[in-house]
DNA sequence: TGTTAAGCGAGACGGTACGTCGGGTCTTGAG
DNA sequence: CTCAAGACCCGACGTACCGTCTCGCTTAACA
């Protein structure tokens, strides 16, 4: 198969629609940006970006899901502390992206494959670290052998989502709050 | 003001369109439902729509907002036995309306008086019967004096959404999980 | 100015629409042709009616102004003879688009630059070749010196206009009653 | 029958919509007055003008017929002078309403009932004057046996509306040149 | 004097057309 | 084979207009 065939793709185009959807989405939101918007700020053609990306759903997806920053996961000390640092890291990384967080995760339900793009690759690995924090304070003994490690990691992530959703704060001690929810075990 | 002159308007016309509203936009979500579908189901002129409504969406907002079926509040009983039985209602009573209720929050999400009008007419009563539930359990010594209503409250709700959302199952068994996991006081 | 980027319009849609309208405003009118008519029967998508024309009303304009076949001017002969044959021959061609032509004068009293171009490029063509048949009568004598060649071309197109705006008979007889009564030389 | 049961029409409601039809239509053309803007201009209700007359075409039809001044004929003197008199008073008379004029005629082509009330109450009567013009001139042998005296009515009558709708000059110099080209008789 | 019925201004009604806008596909000539 | 540009089809949206319908009020003629 010889591909290298022809003029190459030009590798600041895909970079540069990316970046455009991060800038334009999260000043306006997702309906309020068009893909002409997108092209003009990008100074690209319409072909470039669906040859990349099979819709404006799914670049505005990559734009916010790669550019999430890595979250340092510290595991050192008791479950309290870890949980509280790590969703205090998760939240102030994800306020900057709010805005868009929203609109996609709005468009999502208009759209099933989206929904399970966003799902997979945003939503999941999230759920995932916090549910091994809690796993493995549930191996050290911190917290009962049956803790319902699933329906937590729900109700973390879902008490963060409702609140952003509905526009409500987010921050540091909306996070310790969280924390010290979840694991609260009287006397 | 004199504002009974002219031919009242048609008492029939608003309930018909909110009804058509429910129905469409329940079985096809609100994307795929056009203002023209709603007119054609209604049996409806287009500038009775827009005579009671300013646009689709709010005409769609208000079908559901209203419509959400009084959910019954039994106070008897441990406070575990009591929220999994209102939550195993309120989840009944939602699921009907699952479809359109995720085409509606997300429609929230680009428009801020959409938001508030969806925040204070459907979400903040719901979330309310779950604060008083809970704060009658601190009261009656069956919940620690410390607990932390506010935030258990935003978790259950925001559990139960962030499933919705994701399009995960919402069953009796997911409401008796999170009213125990809520309510967990180890040994 | 370099315009020879992006796709190339297609050279049929324009036609395709110019023949749509032709044929359904010669049917039924102008006002009961609408522009999803058009586009229907030209196969053609909405904006690319609105690239190439303002309105509905120009596209109909246009449809009819270049289309009138060219009608054979011979000269030979006595002039009653000469304007009768051509008359003849106009009014049929022009009776063929009667329907739209009575829409297009109509269009064409409640929009100037509309008027204005079915003057230039309609009516005065049509009223100079009148106007030079009888130059060439009073050069060669047929005619006399003094005839107002200005008022009988006004005359006869308005005969002919004014039968058929208000949709009396148009036929060979009164083309030939029209040449007559123009050239009238009593004894 | 009683019908002088209820209670009787206003009689100025029908002369305060024709008045308001007049101005407006004067001042705009036809299609650019809607009937609300009748109704504003006439301080009147919607159904009291569509109890007076069936449609905006007929009620600004009759603003315009029964408006028009009644032509004095003079019959004394050749039919040169007669013809050319009467034509200058119909010409300046209607140049006043000619914009009205223009939009009826235009309205006219849409409607066949509008253009058969149109011909009876205005067009034909103005006809049948010129003819009885002609008709006594051939009677007292100014024109010829055989002048075609229909014909030269259409031309006559045909002349004015052409250059009317062409939005050409019409002063008592064109109505000269047409008696003047109509009853010429060389030598 | 009280009843009745039609007229009144106001404005809502169903229907239909208009011109705009946005998404994703297709087609040029240039690189 | 990719690029920028921009046309293409499709279909939704909200506005405007027409002619009809309906409200509560007013106005006489009849009872």
């Amino acid at each position: 198969m010889d591909k290298n065939v022809g003029r190459p793709r030009d590798d600041a185009a895909g970079p540069a629609l990316l970046s455009a959807a991060r800038r334009l989405v999260t000043e306006r939101g997702y309906q309020r940006v068009s893909v002409q918007n997108l092209l003009d700020e990008a100074g690209v053609g319409r072909q470039t970006l669906y040859r990349r990306w099979p819709s404006k759903a799914e670049l505005v997806l990559d734009a916010f899901l790669d550019s999430a920053g890595r979250i340092p996961v510290v595991t050192d000390g008791p479950i309290g502390d870890v949980l509280g640092r790590f969703l205090t890291h998760l939240f102030t990384n994800l306020l900057e992206d709010g805005a868009a967080l929203r609109s996609l995760m709005a468009s999502a339900q208009e759209d099933p494959k989206f929904l399970e793009n966003f799902r997979e690759r945003f939503l999941l690995p999230r759920a995932r670290i916090v549910k091994s924090l809690l796993e493995q304070a549930v191996e050290r003994g911190e917290l009962a052998e049956d803790f319902d490690v699933d329906t937590a990691s729900d109700m973390i992530h879902g008490a963060f989502w409702y609140r952003m959703l509905l526009g409500e704060a987010l921050d540091a001690s909306f996070a310790k709050k969280l924390a010290a929810t979840t694991l609260k075990t009287p006397e």
